[in-house]
DNA sequence: ATGCCGGGTGGAACCCGA
C-alpha cells in the first residue's frame, strides 16, 4: 500500500500537478497539506475522475489538510482532540484497513506550525501545538495503534537536515524546543521513515521560492513520515519524488513517498 | 537580497510561508 504526502501550496493553484503527479504515481492515499481553500471550493470531481474519494479539513486563505483515498477512509478527527480550541486547520485523522496487517491502523495527516519569527506568538503557538499534538499521539501510541503520521512537520530534525544550518540557527524549524519535541515522537519508537530509509544527507523535500532555493540546491528536510515499530517492520520503501519540484510554476515542496 | 518568490485577500498593498 502505498502512501504519498505532499504540501501542494494551494490546491487551486497545484490541480493541474496533482492531477498528473497521481496518474504517474497512483498512491493509495495521498495526504495533503495547505489547500489554502474552504471545502466547498476543493476540486473534488476532478479528484473522483482519477478514482480518489476527497476527504476534507478546508480553512479560507491558510492552512487546510485532505487525504485523497483510493478506498474509503473512516475519518475520526479533524482536531488534536487534546487541542480543540485550536482555530487552525492542520489536521486530519482517519483509520483504514491495511490488508498487509488484516488490522486497522491510523493515518495522521498534519500541517505543522511554522512558528517564524522565533520571539513572537507565533513559535508560542508552535510549540504549544506539538507538546498538544505529542500528548494525543503518546497515548494512541500507548494503546497499541499501529500509526502513520504524515505532513509538513515545519522541523528540520537536524542540522544535516538543512543546506546551511548557520543560515537557520534562528529558524523556528531547527530551534532547539521544536527540536526537542519532534524527539519525543521519536524516541516514544516512531521511526523517521525518510531519515531511516534513504541513504545520504541530501534528502530535500522542500526548494524555497527566494534565493534560487531550488536552482542552487538549497533544500530543507522538514516533510515526514513517522511510523510505530509494528509497521516501520514491513515497509517496502521510501522515496521523494523531486520531478513535480521541477515543474512550471510548482508548489515550493516536493512529495514524499511510504510505501508498506 | 528571507525587502529577492509566489500564494492568498480584495480590489492596492499587504499578509503569510520557511
Amino acid at each position: 500500500m502505498k502512501f504519498t504526502t505532499w504540501n501542494v501550496n494551494s490546491i487551486n493553484a497545484r490541480i493541474d500537478h496533482l492531477i498528473k503527479f497521481i496518474k504517474i504515481d497512483q498512491s493509495d492515499v495521498y495526504l495533503l497539506q495547505e489547500l489554502k481553500c474552504i471545502e466547498e471550493k476543493f476540486p473534488k470531481q476532478e479528484i473522483e475522475k482519477l478514482g480518489y474519494k476527497s476527504y476534507v479539513n478546508g480553512q479560507k486563505a491558510w492552512n487546510g489538510v485532505a487525504f485523497l483515498s483510493k478506498k474509503p477512509l473512516n475519518i475520526l478527527n479533524n482536531n488534536i482532540p487534546t487541542f480543540k480550541e485550536d482555530d487552525n486547520s492542520r489536521f486530519l485523522e482517519a483509520e483504514i484497513i491495511l490488508e498487509k496487517l488484516n488490522k486497522k491502523i491510523r493515518l495522521i495527516n498534519i500541517y505543522l506550525p511554522n512558528g517564524n519569527p522565533i520571539e513572537t506568538s507565533k513559535f508560542d503557538y508552535k510549540i504549544e501545538w506539538m507538546k498538544k499534538f505529542n500528548k494525543y499521539i503518546l497515548d494512541l501510541y500507548n494503546k497499541n495503534i499501529p500509526l502513520i503520521i504524515g505532513g509538513d512537520f515545519n522541523v528540520i530534525p537536524n542540522d544535516e537536515d538543512v543546506y546551511s544550518p548557520e543560515n537557520f540557527k534562528n529558524d523556528a524549524c531547527a530551534h532547539p524546543k521544536t527540536r526537542e519535541q519532534f524527539r519525543v515522537l521519536l524516541n516514544t519508537g516512531f521511526t523517521d521513515t525518510v531519515k531511516y530509509f534513504i541513504k545520504g544527507n541530501t534528502n530535500w523535500t522542500f526548494w524555497g521560492y527566494r534565493g534560487g532555493g531550488w536552482q542552487k540546491g538549497n533544500g530543507l528536510r522538514i516533510d515526514h513520515f513517522l511510523t510505530t515499530p509494528e509497521l516501520t517492520d514491513i515497509i517496502k520503501d521510501v522515496k521523494i519524488n523531486r520531478d513535480p519540484r521541477s515543474w512550471e510554476k510548482a508548489s515550493d515542496h516536493t512529495p514524499v513517498i511510504l510505501e508498506i
